[in-house]
DNA sequence: CATGAATGAGGTTTCATTCAT
DNA sequence: TATGAATGAAACCTCATTCAT
C-alpha cells in the first residue's frame, strides 16, 4: 500500500531533492492541464513549460524526454489512487459488505466525476509508455481493484451477494464507473450526478443478487 | 438508417466518382490496419500510403489532410454499424424481449472482441476531430444505442424487465461490452470469450431484474 | 581490390537508386567543403544542405543522421584510394623495387599535397565513428599499405633494401608523407613540393640502406 | 626559454593571483582527462567541472568561455614541453651529436608513448583556436624543434651526419615519433615500445647517413 | 490518373553561460 | 569565494503537403 517499489528513476540535473519533488509536482500539474486541453501529441514541450511557468530549459532539468512527463503524470495519479483507496479501505473494513460496497461505489464514482475526462486521457496516454513502465503502473491499479474485490468476496462468503465470479464482477463495477465520464454529454441531460449514482447502486445491487 | 445526411465533403482531384469511392475504401482499410498497429500520431502518411498499396501522391488525390483520414475511417465505421445493427434489428424485432436482448449482447460483445483494440483506437481518434465532424459521427452511434433501448423498453412494457431508466441501462450494457476489450490482458487468463459472454448475460439479466 | 564488402546500408527515402548515388556524391562533395572550412562539430546540417544546394529535408532523404555523412565521406575517400592505388600497383609490379618505390612515393606524396589538410580532417573525423564502421574503413587503408609493403619486401628479397622489419618501414614511409601536410606552414617557406619530394626520396632510400 | 611572452589574458573573477594559478592547474588537469576520454566537442562544461571537483559556477570564475579551456590546456602543454626539453638540452649539450640524438629520440618517443592519444587530441583542438592564439602556441613548439635541429646541425658540422637540409630532417624525426601514437593499434601487435624505439633509432641513423 | 522527389515549418533536446543566493 | 538553478539560442531531425513530370 506504500509507494511504488519499482518506480523508474528519471534523470535530473538538480541535486536538491526537495526541489526536484516540488518542480516535478509543478510539471505534473501543468502537464495535466495542457494534456487535457490538447492531448499528448498536440502538446509541445513549450506548451508544457509555459503552463508550468518555467523555461523549456528548466523543464529539461527535471525530466529527460517527453515520455517521462507521461510517466510522471501517470505514476502520480496511480500513487494518489493508492493513498486514497488505502484510506477508504480502513472505513470499508468496518462496514458490512453491502454498506461497504455502496460506500465504495459512492466514493469511486464521485471521484470519476471529479476527475472528469482526465481518466480517459490517462488511459490513452498510458498506452504509449514502454511495456515495463506500464507494468509498474498497472500494479498500482490492481490495488484499488483488490479492495473492491475483497468487499465482494466478503459479501459472497456471508451469503449476501451472489457472483459466479467475483473478479469479473469487480471489473464490471469498475468499468461502469466510467459510463458517467464517457457519456456525460448524453446522461447529464437526463440526471444529476446524485441521481445517476443512486440508479447505478440499485442496478449493481441487483446484479449482485442482493 | 440511410447514410449520414450531413457528411462533410472531402476534396478530391478525381472526377470519376466510382473511383473515388473505391480508392477511399482502399484508404480506409489500409489506414485502419496501420492505425491499430501504431496509433494515429505515430502513423505517417507514408505508412498509410504503403499499407494501401498506393503512392503518397495518389493518396493525396483522394483526401486533403491527414485528419480527413480519421473522418473517413470513423464515418465508415459508424455507417457500417448502422448497416449491421439495422440487419440485426430485423431479427430482434421478431423475438421476445429477453431473447432479443441475449441475441443483441451476443452479437455486440462478439463484435467488440473481433474488433479488439480498434474500438479504443476509434474513441481516441474521434476526440481529435473538429466538433462538427464529431457530431455527425455520434449521430450514427445513437442508432445502435436506440435499437438496444427499444428492446429494453419493450421488455419493461411487457413487465419482463425492470428498469427505472432504460437509457442508463442501455448505456450500461453498451459500456460493459468494453470490459472485455479493456481488460483482456486480465480477463483472458480467467475465461474464454464464450464463458465471459455467458457470465455477463447472467449479470445483465439480473441487473434488469429478469 | 573491389569496393568494400561490408559497407553499411544507410537509410534513404528515395527509390531511384541512380539518384541516390548521384545525390550522395553531391552530399559527399558539399560536406567535404564545409567540413574542411569548419570542422565536423562546427558544421550544421543546414550548412551542409546549403553547400550541397539542397534543402535540409532533401538531405535527410539520403542519410539518416549527421554521423552518416562522416561515414559516407570517409568510405568514399577510402574507396577512391583503393581504385587509385590499385591502378598504380599495376605500374609498380612491372618496375624494379627501387623504381617502384620512387614511383610510389612520388605518387602518394603528391596525392597528400593535393588533398591538403583533407587527410588530417579525415583522420579526425573517422575517430568519431562507431567501432564497426571504423573497422570497415581501416580495411580499405590496409590495402594501400600492403602495396607499399610488397614493394619493400620485394626489394629486401632481392637484396637492394635492408630492413629489419618491412612493416614498420612501410608505416614510416606512409607517415612521412604527412610531414608536408602537417608542416606546410613551415616547410613551404623553405622548398617547393618538388624539392621536398626529392629530398624525402633521398632520405628514404638511405633509411632503406639502398 | 621562459614562459610565453604574449600569453593571452583570460578573464577571472578572483583577485587572489595564487589561487587563480592553482585553480587553473586544477582545471587543466581535469580538462585533459575528460577531453582524452570524450574529445573537445563531446565534453560539456559540466563534465569538466565534475572532473575538476568544482562547481560549474566556480569553473566560470577562472575562465570565460569553453574555448579558454583549450587555450589553457594547450599553453600549459607547450610550456611544459619547454621546461622538459630545456632540461634535456643541458644533457644533450654535453654529449657528442650521435649520443645526443639517440638520447633525444629515446626521450621524445617515450614521451609520445606516455601521452598516448593526448597528442592527437591536442592537434585537433589547437586547430579550433583563433589564429592569434595558435601563433603563440606554435612559438613554443618551435623551441623543442630547435633543440633537435641544433643536435643535427652539430652532427653535420662535425661530419658525422649527412643531411642536405637539417630542418626537414628535424621535422621527419619529429613526425616519425607519432608513428607509434598513430599506429599503436597495428604496431603494438608486432613489437614492444622498446623494440620499436631501437628499430627507429637504426632507421633514423641510416637516414642521417651515420 | 499516378508518382515520388522536394520543401520547410516546427518539434524535441542539449548545453554554454549567467546570476541570485 | 562558491554554488547550482535558470535561461534560451541553436542544433538535429521528422513528416505533412506540394508539384513537376
Amino acid at each position: 500500500m506504500e509507494t511504488l517499489k519499482t518506480s523508474k528513476r528519471i534523470r535530473t540535473y538538480s541535486k536538491n531533492n526537495e526541489l526536484v519533488v516540488q518542480r516535478r509536482k509543478q510539471i505534473i500539474e501543468g502537464a495535466i492541464r495542457v494534456f487535457m486541453k490538447l492531448g499528448f501529441d498536440e502538446t509541445t514541450m513549450m506548451d508544457i513549460a509555459e503552463e508550468c511557468g518555467m523555461s523549456k530549459g528548466l523543464l529539461y532539468h527535471y525530466i529527460k524526454t517527453k515520455e517521462d512527463v507521461i510517466y510522471l503524470v501517470a505514476k502520480d495519479q496511480y500513487e494518489e489512487n493508492q493513498v486514497i483507496f488505502g484510506k477508504e479501505k480502513e472505513t470499508d473494513d468496518k462496514l458490512i459488505p453491502k454498506a461497504a460496497l455502496l460506500h465504495y461505489i459512492d466514493f469511486y464514482y464521485r471521484g470519476v466525476d471529479r476527475r472528469q475526462n482526465y481518466n480517459i486521457f490517462l488511459n490513452q496516454v498510458v498506452a504509449r509508455l514502454p511495456k515495463e513502465d506500464r507494468k509498474v503502473l498497472f500494479e498500482a491499479e490492481r490495488n484499488a481493484l483488490n479492495i473492491l474485490n475483497d468487499i465482494i468476496k466478503r459479501g459472497v462468503a456471508e451469503g449476501v451477494f451472489k457472483a459466479q465470479d467475483t473478479m469479473l464482477m469487480t471489473h464490471n463495477i469498475f468499468l461502469l464507473g466510467r459510463v458517467w465520464a464517457d457519456r456525460r454529454w448524453f446522461l447529464a441531460k437526463l440526471y444529476t450526478i446524485n441521481e445517476y449514482i443512486e440508479l447505478e447502486k440499485t442496478y449493481i445491487l441487483r446484479m449482485l443478487g442482493a
